[in-house]
DNA sequence: TGCCAGGTGATCG
DNA sequence: CGATCACATGGC
């Protein structure tokens, strides 16, 4: 089945796009940019573009337009990969994976903006999302652009030139604690340096380690091999595939070994199953 | 009040 | 290396 885009009125009808969900996707914890809005559907900001987006059923309708639907939120929102068939073969042998699966099958990796990314799981760690998506919105508040065009978001996450240089005061309205130190000192290497092209160099940045560099990874650059050991993910496999809960190098060889270059999907399917408490 | 939140960095042995 | 602890802030 091919996506297809159709346009009637003020709204594009995205078809053709099963398996998806588009609440159990932004549920899943991959974006901080995004709100609920009236009728079950979601504001959702990325760089300097937002859209509201309802799902109907198998349809996805966006108050966007053709263009930007196609070049834009389509790509995002990863519709074009046959997640079925990846599906199958995570599935094969893994009654866990299957369950988890059935749960949250309509999950999708979205394909965001690096250093957005970058900025969005360093103030993850140690974190809960609702604060999470608070200090977002004050950073971009604190010091980003204008989006170009008015909707649910005023302003973009600022870029790393400009966060490089925020004030004490401006650091401090986004209250974000110890990891405003963070977002300054990796804005500051990335001026000097560039884009992290590599793990080492996310790992050379300040308030990014082995977690958040994965989920930069998986989120920030589609690696889809990339798996984000966090306590979630450690208490899962401790319950649902017998590992020690310390054994992180055990966890990573297991699911290099079963899920290889998917690993990340199949990461996202058990994180969310396992969030859910469906598994107690 | 005290604990927890999609961890990291520093500092031990 | 592997364990331990501080780190800001806010909700329950």
């Amino acid at each position: 089945m091919r996506v297809q885009i159709d346009h009637t009125k003020n709204l594009v009808k995205v078809t053709g796009i099963q398996p998806f969900q588009l609440a159990d996707t932004l549920y899943s914890g991959q974006s901080f940019r995004w709100k609920e809005i009236e009728n079950g559907g979601f504001a959702i900001a990325a760089g300097n573009h937002q859209v509201k987006a309802w799902q109907k059923g198998r349809r996805l309708e966006l108050d966007c337009s053709p263009e930007e639907a196609r070049r834009f939120w389509a790509p995002y929102f990863d519709l074009k990969a046959d997640y079925a068939e990846l599906q199958e073969n995570l599935k094969k042998d893994d009654p866990v994976m299957a369950d988890a699966i059935a749960f949250g099958g309509g999950i999708r990796i979205m394909r965001q903006d690096l250093w957005e990314t970058m900025v969005m799981f360093i103030l993850s760690q140690n974190n809960n999302i609702p604060r999470i998506q608070g200090c977002v919105e004050r950073l971009a508040e604190a010091g980003g652009e204008r989006m170009s065009e008015p909707g649910a978001f005023t302003f973009v996450i600022p870029e790393p030139e400009r966060l490089a240089e925020f004030s004490a005061e401006e650091i401090a309205s986004v209250r974000a604690g110890y990891r405003g130190k963070y977002l300054i000192g990796t804005a500051r290497r990335v001026c000097e340096r560039g884009l992290p092209e590599t793990r080492e160099e996310l790992l050379a940045c300040p308030g990014i380690g082995p977690k958040v560099a994965s989920c930069i990874e998986l989120f920030g650059r589609h690696d889809l091999a990339a798996f984000p050991i966090d306590v979630w993910v450690m208490r899962l496999m401790n319950r649902l595939y017998g590992f020690d809960e310390r054994n992180q190098k055990g966890m990573q060889a297991f699911a290099e070994a079963r899920f290889g270059e998917f690993a990340g999907l199949a990461q996202q399917y058990l994180f969310y199953y396992m969030r859910s408490g469906l598994t107690d």
